[in-house]
RNA sequence: GCCCAAGUGGCGGAAUAGGUAGACGCACAGGACUUAAAAUCCUGCGGAUGUAAUAAUCCGUGCCGGUUCAAGUCCGGCCUUGGGCACCA
C-alpha cells in the first residue's frame, strides 16, 4: 500500500462514476428500494460534518442493499431557494443564481470526495426552471381544485425597512435588521387549505412507519381537540356570538366571556362609556405580534366592553371582556370563561375581581354503599413568624391532621372553621387568607364505625397573634396541639383530604381535573365525561350549541414578498379577477433584476419589473398583472422525492408508471427540526396530488428517521463564533474519507447527538490500518478459519445496518479484526474477503483497493453481499455462568445445546459453587439453554 | 406549564425477548522494540476488602420501593438533564 490514500480514494470514485455503478434504473426487474436523505440547502460555508454523518449512514445501507440484489434509488439534489442567497444578492448585486450555482458545485464536489453512492444522473436543484416549472404547475392544480385562495391576514411589518418579516425575524417584537418596533399589517396572501386535510393527515399516519416520536410531533402540530360550540345571546342586542370550548360541562361556572381584540362584534356591542378604553386596548394589541403576545405577556390584560352576555343554561348575565389571551385565529375567537376550572381564566378573574364559581369537586377516598353525608371544613393555619403550621397530633388514633370539623346547622363554613380552631386549639386571632376549592371526600370513621361522604371546604388562615381562649374538648378528642414545619407536614400528614387541602392552600389556582359536578343543576353528581355528553345533548336540543372538533393547524400561508423563490403563476385582471397563467407557458421564470430589495410597500422586488408584471389576462386578453409574491422555501421540498423517481420527465412532474414502480420512499432521513413542519407539508402536498389522481398513494413516505447532531468537542453546537467547527475537507485530506466515514458511524448512537473527538477519529484510522496490515498475514488455506465468528459478524452487520445501529456494526468488525490478528497461522483469503465485504458499505474505497490488490475476487460493489446461516452463528463451546441464588459464583465450559443433565453435573463440580451450596437444600435448578444456570438454595 | 426522550467507568458508548453489566473504541498507566522519538506490539484499567501473586468476598447501571430463581432491562413513586410545543379555550 504505497499509494497515497487520497489518490486511491479518487481512483475508486472515478471507477464508480465511469461504470455507473450506482445508477438506479426505473422498471428494472430487481426489487426497488428507495433511500432518501434530506437534500441540503447549499450554504456558502460548505458541507457540514453533520451532513456527512447521516449521508454516510444511509450510504452504507444503500450500498449493502445494492449488493443484496435490490435496485436502490439513492438520489441527491439541492434545496436552493431561500433567504441567505437572497441576502447575498442584495449585498453584492449579483443574481442569487450565481452564488447558488457556486455553492452547489462546492457541495457536489465535497460529497463526491466522501464517496457517497448517489445516483448523480438524477440530481437537480429546486431552483432549476425545469424543476420549479412543475412546482408552479402543481400550484395551478391546487388552485383549480379550490385548494389555493387569497385572503387578507396580518403580517409582521417593519415600518422602517418597509418589509414583511417572518416570525423569526420579528422575534421580541422588533425588526432584526434595524431594531424598529414591528407592527401588524393586513396583507393579501395566497393560502392553501391545509386545515381541510387535518383529519386526513392525522389518520394517514397509520399508513406510515414513522418513528413514534415523529408521529407524535405530527399529532401535536395538528392539535385536534373535541369540544362544543356554545351560542350566547347578547343582552340588549339581537346579535349572538359563538364560543368554542372543550369543557362545556363547566358552563354553569362561566362567569364572563372574552372576545379576541380582533373580533368583529366588538365595535357594535361596546357601550359608549367603554368605547375609549376598548379602542386603546385594540390599538395596543395591534402593536404586538404573536410572539410578544405569548412570551412577554405573562400578566393578563383586558378591558370590559360594558355589555353582558346571557349564559344559555341559567339565563345569568355575565360581562363580556376583550383580551389578547384569546386568539382570533383559533376556534371562534371567543371564549366562555370558567375561572374555577381554567388556569388562564382564573388568573384573569383574580386580576379583574370577577366571581369564581366552583362547579366540579375533586373526589378523594373510596366510596361505600352506606354513607352518611355531611358538610365539613379543613383549616390550615400558618404562623408566618415561625414558619410553622398548626396541627393536631392524634397519635395512633389518626396520625397528624390539620383542624377539621363538621358544620353545624345555621352555621357557615367560615364560622365553623373559626369555631373549631378556637375550641380545639384556643387560637382566636386569625386572618383569612383564602377559601379553597371544595373536596368530595369518602372515609370510614373508626370511633363511630360509620362510612361518611363529606363535602369539605378548605381554609387557609394566617395567625396574627397568639391570643387564646380556653380550650374545650370532648372526651374523644384526644390529641396534642403542635406547631410543625413544612417538611413535617409533607411527611406526616398523609390523610388524603388533609393532604389535598394543603396542596390547594399552597398552590392556589384553577381545579382542572376530573371529579363530580356541583352547582350545576341537572349535571350535579356527574363526572366530567358524563357531563360533557349530557351538556352537548342539551345544547343541541335547545339549539344553542353543538358538538365541534377544532384543530390547531391553520391554513398554509403560501406567499412570500421575496425575490428568490418560485414565482406564483397567477394573473390578476380587473374584470376577471385571479386566473392561473396558461400551463403551456410554464415555467414562469425569475427575471434578471438589478435590485433584490423589497419595494417600499412590502411587495416583492418582482413588482418593480413592470415588463414582467404587465401581461394579458388569460381569459379576456385585456391588460393584466402578474402576482409578484413567490412561494415559501417549503414548496420545492414538498415533492422533490417524487421528482427523483422520474427527474428528466418534461411531460409530467413524474410519470405514474415511474411512481408506481418505485412505490414509495422506504427510508427518509432528516433532522428532528423538520419532522413537524416539512414532513407535514410534504404529506399534505402528496395527499392533495393523490386526491387529484396524480400520485398513486396518499402516503409516499414509509419510514422517517432522524439523526442526532454532531456537536463540537466542547459539547456545544458547532458555530464559527465558538470556533469549534470541524471542516470535513481537512479531515479527509489528513485521514482519508474512509476514516471519516468509519468514525462518524462509530462515534455514538446514530439517533443521538454526539461530540466530535479527533482522538477517537484517530482510533478509527488505526482500525483501518490494522485491516490493511491483515493483508500481509494471508495464508494458503481455504474456507473460514472460525466459522462461528464469520457467521456471527455477518448477521450482526446486516441487522445493525438495517436498524441504524451503525456504531455496533463497526464494533463487531473491530472484534473480527482482533480475532483474526490472534490466528497463529494467518488468515485465509476467504477470511479476508468477507471482512472487506462487510466493511465495504462503511469504508468503500480501502476495501475495494485491498480486494483488488490481493486478487480476492470481483470488485466488492458488484459482488453479492455475504449471507449467514443462523445455525452456524453459535460457538461450539460456550462459557456458561453458574449462579447460586442469583449471584454469579462460577463459569463452566459446555458444548452448545448442552443437556440439562450435563449442565447440572458440570455446575455442581465447580469448587466455588460447592462452597456456596454446602449444607443447604437445593430448592430449584434453573437451566436456560445456552444462557445461564441458576441454583436456588435454602438454609 | 404540557408532551417526548435520556440518565451505565475518567470519556464516547455496548448489553436480541429479564439471564455472566461495562463489548468496542478513546484516554491513562506499565512493559517490549528503538541511540531516541513516532509508529507498532503486549499487559492492566468501576469501587472497596483481601492476597506475595492468585483465589475469594462485598458494593455498584440517577434516587426510593415492588415483581422475579434472576432487574440496566418490567411495574409504582420521585430527582436531574436534554429536546419539542407553548395563553390552542
Amino acid at each position: 500500500m504505497n499509494m497515497n490514500v487520497l489518490d486511491m480514494e479518487k481512483k475508486w470514485q472515478d471507477y464508480w462514476e465511469k461504470n455507473k455503478t450506482f445508477q438506479a434504473i426505473t422498471n428494472d426487474k430487481k426489487e426497488p428500494y428507495y433511500i432518501l436523505v434530506e437534500f441540503p440547502y447549499p450554504s456558502g460555508s460548505g458541507l457540514h460534518v453533520g451532513h456527512i454523518r447521516s449521508y454516510t449512514a444511509h450510504d452504507a445501507l444503500a450500498r449493502m442493499k445494492r449488493m443484496q440484489g435490490y435496485n436502490v434509488l439513492f438520489p441527491m439534489g439541492f434545496d436552493a431557494f431561500g433567504a441567505p442567497a437572497e441576502q447575498y444578492a442584495i449585498k453584492n448585486h449579483v443574481h442569487p443564481r450565481e452564488a447558488t450555482k457556486r455553492n452547489i458545485d462546492t457541495f457536489r464536489a465535497q460529497m463526491k470526495k466522501v464517496g457517497f453512492s448517489f445516483d448523480w444522473d438524477r440530481e437537480f436543484s429546486t431552483t432549476d426552471p425545469d424543476y420549479y416549472k412543475w412546482t408552479q404547475w402543481q400550484f395551478i392544480q391546487f388552485y383549480k381544485h379550490g385548494m389555493a385562495y387569497k385572503d387578507t391576514i396580518p403580517v409582521n411589518w417593519c415600518p422602517n425597512c418597509k418589509m414583511v418579516l417572518s416570525n423569526e425575524d420579528a422575534a421580541g417584537g422588533v425588526c432584526e435588521r434595524c431594531g424598529t418596533q414591528v407592527v401588524q399589517k393586513e396583507k393579501s396572501q395566497w393560502m392553501l387549505r391545509m386545515s381541510d386535510y387535518a383529519e386526513s393527515l392525522l389518520s394517514g399516519l397509520e399508513q406510515t412507519n414513522f418513528a413514534e416520536k415523529v408521529k407524535l410531533g405530527q399529532i401535536n402540530w395538528i392539535g385536534k381537540s373535541i369540544g362544543a360550540h356554545v351560542n350566547f345571546q347578547i343582552d340588549g342586542f339581537t346579535d349572538t356570538f359563538t364560543v368554542f370550548t372543550t369543557r362545556c360541562d363547566t358552563l354553569f361556572g362561566a362567569t364572563y366571556c372574552v372576545l379576541a381584540p380582533e373580533h368583529k362584534l366588538i365595535d357594535k356591542i361596546t357601550t359608549k362609556e367603554h368605547k375609549k378604553e376598548v379602542e386603546a386596548y385594540k390599538e395596543a394589541c395591534k402593536l404586538k405580534n404573536d410572539l410578544e403576545r405569548t412570551e412577554l405577556n405573562k400578566e393578563k390584560t383586558g378591558v370590559f366592553t360594558g355589555t353582558y352576555a346571557i349564559n344559555p343554561v341559567n339565563e345569568e348575565k355575565i360581562p363580556i371582556y376583550i383580551s389578547d389571551y384569546v386568539l382570533a385565529t383559533y376556534g371562534t375567537g371567543a371564549i366562555m370563561a370558567v375561572p374555577a376550572h381554567d388556569e388562564r381564566d382564573y388568573e384573569f378573574a383574580q386580576k379583574f375581581n370577577i366571581p369564581i364559581i366552583q362547579v366540579l369537586e375533586e373526589v378523594t377516598g373510596t366510596p361505600h354503599e352506606k354513607e352518611t353525608k355531611k358538610n365539613s371544613i379543613v383549616a390550615v393555619v400558618y404562623d408566618e413568624k415561625n414558619q410553622k403550621y398548626l396541627t393536631l397530633n392524634w397519635g395512633e388514633m389518626g396520625g397528624r391532621l390539620f383542624i377539621g370539623g363538621t358544620i353545624k346547622e345555621g352555621e357557615t363554613a367560615l364560622e365553623c372553621a373559626k369555631r373549631e380552631i378556637a375550641e380545639e386549639t384556643g387560637y382566636t386571632d386569625l386572618e383569612l387568607v383564602s377559601i379553597l376549592p371544595k373536596i368530595n371526600h369518602h372515609y370510614y370513621a373508626y370511633n363511630k364505625d360509620k362510612y361518611f361522604n363529606i363535602e369539605s371546604t378548605g381554609f387557609l388562615f394566617k395567625l396574627n397573634s397568639s391570643k387564646m381562649q380556653e380550650v374545650k374538648l370532648d372526651e374523644d378528642e384526644n390529641f396534642k396541639v403542635e406547631w410543625v414545619k413544612e417538611d413535617v407536614v409533607l411527611k406526616e400528614i398523609t390523610d388524603e383530604l388533609h393532604h389535598k387541602t394543603y396542596e390547594y392552600a399552597m398552590h392556589p389556582g384553577a381545579m382542572v381535573g376530573d371529579g363530580v359536578h356541583i352547582n350545576s343543576s341537572w349535571l350535579d353528581g356527574l363526572n366530567k365525561e358524563e357531563a360533557i355528553t349530557k351538556m352537548i345533548e342539551w345544547l343541541e336540543e335547545h339549539q344553542c350549541g353543538e358538538k365541534k372538533i377544532n384543530y390547531k393547524m391553520r391554513d398554509w400561508i403560501f406567499s412570500r414578498q421575496r425575490f428568490w423563490g418560485e414565482p406564483i403563476p397567477m394573473i390578476y385582471c380587473e374584470d376577471c379577477g385571479w386566473n392561473p397563467m396558461p400551463e403551456e407557458e410554464l415555467p414562469l421564470v425569475l427575471p434578471d433584476v438589478a435590485e433584490y430589495e423589497p419595494t417600499d410597500n412590502g411587495e416583492s422586488p418582482l413588482a418593480k419589473i413592470t415588463d414582467w408584471v404587465n401581461t394579458t389576462c388569460p381569459k379576456c386578453g385585456k391588460p393584466a398583472k402578474r402576482e409578484t409574491d413567490t412561494m415559501p422555501q417549503w414548496a420545492g421540498s414538498s415533492w422533490y422525492f417524487l421528482r427523483f423517481m422520474d427527474p428528466h420527465n418534461d411531460k409530467e412532474f413524474a410519470s405514474m408508471e415511474a411512481m408506481k414502480y418505485w412505490q414509495r420512499v422506504d427510508w427518509y432521513n432528516g433532522g428532528m427540526e423538520h419532522t413537524a413542519r416539512h414532513l407535514l407539508y410534504a404529506r399534505f402536498w402528496v395527499q392533495m396530488l393523490h386526491n387529484f389522481g396524480l400520485v398513486p398513494k396518499s402516503e409516499m413516505i414509509w419510514t422517517r428517521v432522524s439523526h442526532g447532531m454532531i456537536l463540537g468537542s466542547n459539547n456545544e453546537k458547532m458555530s464559527k463564533s465558538k470556533g469549534n467547527v470541524i471542516n470535513p475537507d481537512d479531515i479527509i485530506n489528513e485521514y482519508g474519507a474512509d476514516t471519516l466515514r468509519v468514525y462518524e458511524l462509530f462515534m455514538g448512537d446514530y439517533e443521538h447527538d454526539a461530540s466530535w473527538s479527533t482522538e477517537s477519529l484517530k482510533g478509527c484510522r488505526r482500525f483501518l490500518d490494522r485491516v490493511i496490515r491483515l493483508g500481509t498475514k494471508l495464508n494458503q488455506k481455504t474456507g473460514y478459519t472460525d466459522e462461528a465468528l464469520v457467521h456471527k459478524t455477518i448477521k450482526k452487520v446486516i441487522n445493525d445496518l438495517q436498524t441504524l445501529k451503525f456504531n455496533t456494526a463497526v464494533s463487531s468488525l473491530m472484534i473480527m479484526v482482533n480475532e483474526y490478528e490472534k490466528y497463529p497461522d494467518g488468515i485465509s483469503k476467504e477470511d479476508y474477503r468477507v471482512l472487506l465485504h462487510l466493511l465495504n458499505p462503511i469504508a468503500p474505497h480501502i476495501t475495494e483497493e485491498l480486494n483488488e490488490n490481493y486478487k480476492l475476487g470481483k470488485p466488492l460493489c458488484v459482488s453479492i453481499f455475504p449471507t449467514f446461516d443462523d445455525a452456524k452463528t453459535i460457538d461450539t463451546t460456550l462459557e456458561i455462568g453458574v449462579q447460586v441464588n442469583g449471584k454469579l459464583r462460577a463459569t463452566v465450559n459446555l458444548p452448545k445445546d448442552f443437556s440439562q443433565d450435563l449442565a447440572k453435573e458440570e455446575a455442581l463440580k465447580a469448587p466455588n459453587v460447592i462452597k456456596h451450596i454446602e449444607g443447604k437444600e437445593i430448592v430449584k435448578f434453573i437451566v436456560v439453554p445456552n444462557k445461564i444456570i441458576n441454583i436456588v438454595v435454602k438454609n
